[in-house]
DNA sequence: CAGTGGTCTAGACCACGTC
DNA sequence: ACGTGGTCTAGACCACTGC
C-alpha cells in the first residue's frame, strides 16, 4: 500500500526517527517547515504529519502546532513491554542474567523471518526478586545491530537500546501468543516440573518494513498474567 | 477536529447510509463518480473514502475499486471475539453445546465484580468441528439480562444479543489472561489430561460504567493461539 | 485501452492561537 | 499580524486491473 519510495514517508521516516530522540510534548516541525526543508507541497508534508498523529505518534493542535504524543494507554495487552518496567508495575525487583551472547546463523525458520542469515543470539533468563519469571531467546539481525555487542545487556533494555542507541525506532511487531506446557531446558531453568504452565511469545519487530529481531519468550503461568482494560469500538449493524 | 460541514464529511455520510443497505463486498462509487455528482474536486471525494477504509467501512483496491468491508479488520489481539467469528477464520465449523443455563447466587467474587447478587449462569462448550476447544462459565446481571433466557444459546453470540436485542452496547472491557493447566472438571469435558496447558481468560464487560456480564474462559493450548500484528507507539523515555 | 486508486503540485481560503 | 493546522481546487503522472 505506502510505498517506501513516496516522498511523504521519506518524511515520515525522518521525524519517527527524530521523535526517538525527543520528550514528550516536544514540538515537531510545522507543514511549511516541512515543505521548504524537503522541497515538496504542503500537501505532502501534511500528509507525512498526519499519518504521525493517526498512528499515534503525534498530536497536532490547529492554531499551535505538531507536538511528540506518548499515551500509553491504547496498546494494553500486547504491548511491547520492557521487562522492567513489568516489573515496576508489580512492586518487585527485576534482575536479568544473561546466558548467551554469540554470532550465529540461526535457523532456517529464524532467516526466513528476519530476511538474514547473520545474526547475533541473545538468551536471558528474568527474575522477579529471585524467581525466575521469564526466559527469552532472541535473535538481532547482525548487519543492523552490531553495536548491540557493546551494551550491557543486564541492565539494559534491548528494547530502549535498539530504539534510543541504534537509532531503530519500533514501527511495527508482529506477534504470537500460545499456552504450552514448558519444554525440559525451560523447565530446569525456571526450577519448575517438565510441562508446567507457561505462555510462549513469539515475536518479530520491525522498522519500517525491514525486520530487525525476533525473540521466544516463555513466561511461568503462575506468575505472570495479562490484565487491561479498554473500550472496543461499537459492532456494525 | 472534523468539521461536519465538511464537504468530505457530507459525502462520508452519504456514503455511510448506503453502506447500511449494502452488502459484503458490494462496490461503492469510484473517486471520480463522487467528485463529478457532489462537484468536488477528486481530492475531496478521495478523502471521504479513505477515511471510510481507516474506520473499517471499506476496502480499496488499486486499480479495481473500493468495496463494502464488512468485518472489523483491526482484529487486536485481545479484540472481543465470538467464537463463530473466529472459528470462521480459521475456517473450520463451529458448535456450541449449552451444558447449563440457570438462575443462580453468583459466588462473591463475581457478585463483587458485577455488583449484583442475582445473576443468570450459563456453561458452555464450543467445539471446533468436533473438537472441544473452549469452555465457558458466564455470570449476567438478571435484572439486565432477563430476556436472554429466550434466546438460543447454542446459536446466537451471547456478544451479539446483549448488544443488538438487549440494547446493552459495549463500552467498556476489563479482562485478565493467565497461561495454565486445565482443572480437571474442566480437562474431562476437553478430554485431555488433567494439567494441560491452557489459555484462562476472564473477563467483565461494561455498558456505560454498568457491569453487564463476567466470563471465564478456558481454551486448550494446543488449538489456540493469538497473532496480530500491529504498530506501536514508541515507549516513553 | 479506459478506469481505478496512489501520489503530488502550487496555489487558495478559513478558523484558531499567540504575540 | 502572523503562523498554525484544516479544507479544498484543478490539474498532473504513475502502477495496476480488466477487457
Amino acid at each position: 500500500m505506502a510505498k517506501r519510495h513516496a516522498k511523504y514517508m521519506q518524511i515520515k521516516e525522518h521525524l519517527l526517527r527524530g521523535i526517538a530522540s525527543r520528550r514528550f510534548r516536544d514540538s515537531l516541525p510545522s507543514e511549511n517547515e516541512l515543505a521548504q526543508k524537503f522541497g515538496v507541497s504542503r500537501m505532502t508534508a501534511r500528509r507525512a504529519l498526519s499519518d504521525l498523529e493517526l498512528e499515534g505518534y503525534a498530536l497536532r493542535i490547529p492554531g499551535k502546532g505538531t507536538f511528540v504524543q506518548n499515551r500509553r494507554s491504547t496498546q494494553g495487552f500486547f504491548r511491547v513491554r520492557p521487562f522492567r518496567k513489568h516489573a515496576e508495575e508489580h512492586h518487585v525487583t527485576p534482575r536479568t542474567r544473561v546466558l548467551e551472547v554469540t554470532v550465529v546463523e540461526p535457523p532456517k525458520e529464524v532467516a526466513e523471518r528476519l530476511r538474514c542469515r547473520q545474526t547475533i543470539l541473545v538468551r536471558r533468563l528474568h527474575y522477579f526478586e529471585e524467581e525466575p519469571v521469564r526466559f527469552e531467546t532472541r535473535y538481532l539481525r547482525s548487519d543492523l545491530c552490531a553495536d548491540i555487542l557493546w551494551e550491557n545487556l543486564e541492565f539494559e533494555s534491548i528494547h530502549e537500546i535498539l530504539i534510543h542507541k541504534l537509532n531503530l525506532p519500533l514501527t511495527q511487531v508482529w506477534q504470537r501468543l500460545e499456552a504450552v506446557g514448558v519444554p525440559e531446558e525451560v523447565a530446569s531453568l525456571f526450577g519448575v516440573p517438565s510441562g508446567s504452565p507457561a505462555f510462549r511469545m513469539e515475536r518479530v519487530t520491525y522498522t519500517f518494513e525491514e525486520p530487525v529481531t525476533r525473540v521466544e519468550y516463555f513466561m511461568r503461568g503462575e506468575l505472570y498474567a495479562f490484565e487491561d482494560t479498554f473500550c472496543p469500538q461499537l459492532e456494525n449493524v
